[in-house]
DNA sequence: TATGGAAATGAAAATCATTTTCATTTGTGC
DNA sequence: GCACAAATGAAAATGATTTTCATTTCCATA
């Protein structure tokens, strides 16, 4: 077995706590940190595993790592000049939530993204 | 541009309309079908364009294939043994033209999938 | 302070789904 | 039959992730 590496922890809080291994660990070495691809998936599979972070998909298939407990919230994004929007979703939570239980699922989680053009497009 | 081989639809359709490329492939391999997997994967990309199929991700971020019906709605997904059930979105429908409304955006869409353990899981 | 073993590390190779390339085949209208 | 566009698939490329394995770092205890 092995533990975290705290640096691979503090550098997803860096980045907001969201992002895919990839990014974690080539922001690492863009600061300077000496890291290995492979401690960086590690730390994060054990991070997973303790329940400090959750994974996600992207749309390629990419994962993505986000902490735990963070403020969850949605994007509204441009599909003109790719702006973004940080969202709140209180009416999504409670959609999820009562979805979930109306079909006997627990540990309910869920992505939602809105897209269009802004004002400016 | 490549239009889709019907034999992959069809064996899409076999399969309980719910696989993924590679098994598909293997599927057909096994029949006897005489077929390359690019032509599946083109196949079946073609498809989601045609909006005949929809992709989801498995846990491990493996892409699988579903035949879906015309009206618009989500899923809701295990991630234990991947059922699916599909659910009317209509609360999502309105918060997402809502929060695209209130930030100028126009021509709004929106992605939405909630996952969760069964309750067999 | 040595020392022996357990845990952590990371480079390189292996894996696996997916995409790209490109040469060949098939089909269609003339 | 002929030319040309579309379809096909084998093989190579890509990219994320996992595995392997030799090395290094820690740490408790003699």
């Amino acid at each position: 077995m092995s533990r975290s590496n705290p640096r691979v922890l503090s550098t997803l809080e860096r980045a907001g706590g969201f992002a895919s291994a990839q990014e974690i660990y080539r922001l690492m070495q863009r600061e300077g940190e000496s890291i290995g691809l492979t401690t960086v998936y590690r730390s994060l599979q054990s991070l997973v595993n303790d329940k400090i972070v959750d994974v996600l998909r992207r749309e390629d298939g990419e994962a993505i790592y986000r902490l735990c407990g963070e403020a969850h919230h949605h994007h509204l994004v441009c599909k003109g000049c790719g702006d973004t929007v940080e969202i709140e979703g209180g009416a999504i939570e409670k959609w999820a939530k009562m979805m979930g239980e109306e079909h006997g699922f627990r540990d309910v989680g869920h992505t939602a993204e809105i897209f269009g053009l802004c004002a400016k497009c």
